[in-house]
DNA sequence: ATAGAAGGCTCTT
DNA sequence: GCCTTCTAT
């Protein structure tokens, strides 16, 4: 994925720096970094049973992220791939073929009973489904996190928005785990960020003026930068053999001035070492446009854009060939797209049945198992307590379990609590009010945002065993991903049943200074919560309870 | 002998 | 992405 090497080879450039040093300003998020990691924690279901709540612990591993950054005071700008550039499609078809064969292999395993070895295939063969990002938009919905689907490539759409000022709708920094944006001229990236916000910084303005390492590129600009990255090879067009990241910096190197392309591509052709395609060439070109020029949705205009002005040498070389980018989509395709109500690959509405999830389900049933087998004794704690009613299985049973109680100072990931709460049973698994909040036309879908597919025949029955929460005057609802304390528990606990002391990825600082913030911070978030809550039993009614007393 | 590319295995909680 | 092996100088 993206060039290979480029990572380590500006390394001597990349600095480590925390997310909070963009408290305050809004920073985009590749939404395909975060699926992919959050994935591996359920692959073998998502890949067994995709409808499962336990397929859908990758939503909750994103949202954990995602409130890491608001804890942080940073605004998160979730970008989504769109439909697949035709240049990629070798690459895409690869990636696919491999990850279908992981997949009936892991099957065959687990029917074996070599549970280790179908685990492993599982986690190779994990793709992320359009329907996968469909689910997760309607929490980002619920949860109010601005997010948009691109056109094509989200790298594009990000280093896009880079460009921008945050007042036109423009992000900061972008987080991901593709160096593609770096080809792409993204102004600020933020690479490998963990659970706790600390991650590595991409600088390109320092990059284009530092000196490290026997590296400079002082006489490099932009295009020059991204011809570097494509030499060295890209997910569009596969480098020379032989030319890695280091042969590529050295040739642009040699040759800078503004016909050096020519020239570096021309001393390449002559050299024996290497054979160069016949297309080659042209194919650079090609797809130099489509980094300086891909296709994004401009929020404004509601409409497609070019990353940056088509400029008429770049028309030259295209020889006014503009489907490489992508086909263009009239306006209101773009804008459908761009909201997350058409699949950008097929162009079909999503499917109407395609469940809206609240973000309550977040809650994994396995954490109510827990609950279980430790008892309620040990999950008590005074100060709150949350009220859940499952579905199905857990009618009788008194626990419960909450948030709160980020205590243990010593250690930099302290203790998710437990607090009480007892299940009520279920009286109504009534016709639930469905959730309608999207009226598509048209059926199913299945159909993938992009490569990466897998059958996901979508159920068209809400799952058994979701939990419900019910609601209580003098209740105040958590929404599971509204805050800290909400997220925290379910995520808690582990799939052993364990207590994973995981609960919020705090730093020894902020954990310090969370007493004085939540006693400043709880009216408003009851409120919140109140305001909240109403609306969601209006539009849910009564799906989906949590509960927890102040 | 050495630099740089290519290939293999890992990644989550 | 990192670590190891291969290959060309």
């Amino acid at each position: 994925m993206g060039i290979p090497n480029l990572l380590r080879f500006m390394k001597p450039f990349i600095e480590p720096v925390h997310i909070k040093k963009y408290a305050g300003q809004r920073v985009g998020i590749d939404a395909y970094s975060w699926l992919h990691k959050g994935a591996y924690s359920c692959s073998m279901e998502l890949c067994m049973s995709p409808k499962s709540a336990g397929a859908r612990r990758y939503i909750s591993y994103f949202m954990h992220h995602v409130n890491l950054l608001r804890h942080h005071k940073v605004v998160p700008v979730v970008v989504f791939d769109g439909g697949s550039m035709p240049c990629k499609s070798a690459t895409d078809e690869d990636r696919h073929k491999k990850r279908e064969l992981s997949l009936v292999l892991g099957k065959e395993k687990l029917e074996q009973g070599n549970t280790a070895a179908a685990i492993d295939l599982f986690r190779k063969a994990v793709q992320i489904t359009p329907s996968m990002a469909y689910q997760l938009i309607q929490i980002l919905k619920t949860e109010k996190v601005e997010f948009v689907v691109a056109p094509y490539e989200a790298d594009a759409q990000l280093a896009y928005l880079a460009t921008l000022d945050a007042d036109q709708g423009g992000i900061a920094a972008v987080i991901t785990e593709d160096s593609d944006l770096i080809a792409y001229g993204c102004t600020a990236i933020i690479f490998k960020m963990d659970r706790f916000g600390n991650g590595e910084e991409f600088i390109m303005e320092k990059i284009l003026e530092t000196v490290k390492d026997g590296l400079c590129f002082q006489d490099f600009d932009q295009n020059l930068f991204t011809g570097m990255c494509i030499l060295a090879g890209c997910d569009f067009l596969p480098s020379v053999p032989g030319i890695g990241t280091k042969r590529a910096y050295s040739l642009i190197s040699k040759h800078k001035n503004i016909d050096l392309y020519w020239q570096v591509l021309s001393t390449l052709k002559l050299d024996k070492r290497y054979s160069v395609p016949d297309d080659y060439i042209d194919s650079f070109w090609k797809t130099l446009a489509v980094f300086n020029h891909a296709r994004v949705y401009d929020v404004k205009s509601k409409s497609l854009k070019h990353l940056k002005p088509l400029e008429e040498r770049y028309l030259n070389y295209l020889a006014g060939d503009l489907d490489i980018l992508g086909p263009a989509l009239a306006p209101s395709m773009a804008k459908a797209i761009a909201e997350g109500r058409l699949n950008p690959v097929t162009m079909e509405t999503f499917d109407e049945f395609s469940r809206t999830i609240s973000p309550i389900e977040l809650i994994d049933t396995s954490a109510l198992n827990v609950a279980n087998q430790h008892g309620s004794q040990e999950i008590l704690t005074q100060e709150s307590s949350i009220t859940i009613c499952s579905s199905e299985e857990s009618r009788d049973d008194s626990i419960a379990f909450a948030a709160d109680e980020i205590t243990s100072g010593e250690q930099r990931c302290n203790k998710g609590v437990l607090a009480l709460g007892k299940f009520l049973p279920q009286k109504h698994s009534s016709p639930a009010v469905e959730c309608k909040e999207v009226k598509p036309k048209n059926t199913p879908d299945n159909n993938p945002f992009k490569k990466r597919k897998l059958p996901t025949d979508q159920g068209k029955v809400p799952d058994q065993n979701e939990l419900l929460i019910d609601l209580d005057e003098e209740a105040v609802v958590l929404c599971s991903s509204l805050s800290r304390e909400s997220v925290g528990p379910a995520e808690s606990l582990d799939r052993n049943g364990v207590s994973a002391g995981l609960c919020w990825p705090l730093t020894q600082e902020s954990v310090a200074s969370i007493p004085n913030e939540r006693s400043s911070k709880r009216q408003s978030q009851q409120e919140a919560f109140r305001n909240k809550t109403n609306k969601n039993k209006d539009e849910r009614s009564g799906l989906l309870k949590f509960f927890m007393r102040l």
